[in-house]
DNA sequence: TTCTATTTGTTAATTTTTTGTCATAGTATT
DNA sequence: AATACTATGACAAAAAATTAACAAATAGAA
């Protein structure tokens, strides 16, 4: 098995682009692809997709290429996504209202099995089947029900009280939308971050960046 | 100045956190800041931090560290965000619109002017002050007004269509949302992608490769 | 069956990124 | 004003990631 080779960062981010790209090939019907058709396809050496794929095991077949089929499951699978978390959602506001209802969670190894919110306007209100608890009952629902991860979608101001509480209930994987960076408080916790503000200054970075000539005389 | 001289992408991808990082200081009315302590606070090495903000320019002082204020500032110019770039919205679904929602577009150097869906249900709805536009009028409109990025919160199957009109009508700057590699179909395209489920994906790997154990002999 | 075309898995080379080191400049104190 | 201390900026070293190269294995054609 693959586990603890401990595989870089580089090379993980990588897996899901493979998978969702194996996908629609085998959406089309292609039984078999070689690295480098791969690499056309999508952008990467065809050097980089065999050393990736080589952290795992030996999928590919010499003068043959990979099969298309078995590729992605086996993707799937090294992803983890044939588990099923169970994931609650703190806080439902628009955002995290929004990634409720977008994210096909049972195609990502996930259940979502709980929404809490401290609005009481909103407590009682229904999302996805989903009715929304009021945040007090957080500790006593992770007491009950096995709670994997929480989704994480909390204003900046109440990250750092409502990140306490859930690491105290033993909530310790967060997938983080909110402008607070839980990694620097805990060190024993899994955190994905969405930080959509660094997002959408990084495109002001790269949009700026390729408006500026030096020799520029205009305006 | 500081462009042109093909700053990496890992040190992009920090500025923004210094940004952050800075802004609450400068909040909480610190004055100066040296790489060590900032090191602690924010979990990169000292090292780092002074490599990084070198590519800029020499912003410290020795024996005084770095002035909180004028780093923020100048931070914010490198990133671009004194600019205001125009953007459009398109796809209002719940993620577009939470996007549109959540957003403080102005402190991020953009402005949204125009939303744009095929859904005629969603036409003539509101969102922060916004008409929703009918995407039929887009040519128009991108003929009417400066665009310069687009937010593309486009479901799978729409997004190679509505991308190509985009491109057509000189849109070339993407905040892409939708399950769709823009890149790969374009090469003068500057594209800034948020794929949450390859996010989520690689929640569900690191929780996985965690939990896994060679000699487990549970359940 | 034999031969040529491919294409992998692996090792090596290169490039990029991160970390460590230190002389030098500037601060703060006496 | 002199001195001890601090912290940068620059450079060097180390580590990590990407790309290149190639021997070995297999497919497919003749």
């Amino acid at each position: 098995m693959h586990r603890n080779k401990n595989i870089s960062a580089p090379v993980i981010k990588r897996l899901p682009r493979y998978y969702r790209f194996l996908g629609e090939l085998r959406d089309k019907g292609v039984i078999r692809i070689s690295s480098r058709e791969l690499s056309d396809k999508m952008g990467f050496t065809a050097s980089q997709i065999r050393q990736d794929l080589n952290c795992f095991g030996g999928f590919g077949q010499q003068g043959y290429g990979y099969p298309v089929e078995s590729l992605y499951k086996e993707i799937g699978h090294i992803l983890g996504l044939d588990h099923t978390y169970n994931a609650i959602l703190i806080g439902a506001g628009n955002l995290g209202k929004a990634v409720a209802m977008h994210m096909s969670f049972e195609k990502r190894g996930f259940r979502l099995t709980a929404i809490f919110d401290n609005d009481p306007e909103k407590v009682g209100t229904v999302i996805r089947d989903i009715s929304v608890s009021d945040l007090d009952s957080l500790e006593q629902f992770c007491l009950e029900n096995k709670t994997d991860a929480a989704i994480f979608c909390v204003p900046k101001g109440a990250a750092h009280e409502i990140a306490d509480r859930l690491y105290r209930a033993g909530v310790k994987n967060f997938w983080n939308f909110s402008h607070y960076d839980l990694s620097v408080h805990y060190d024993d916790i899994i955190v994905e971050n969405v930080h959509l503000n660094d997002s959408l200054m990084i495109l002001c970075y790269k949009i700026s960046d390729a408006n500026y000539f030096p020799d520029d005389t205009s305006a």
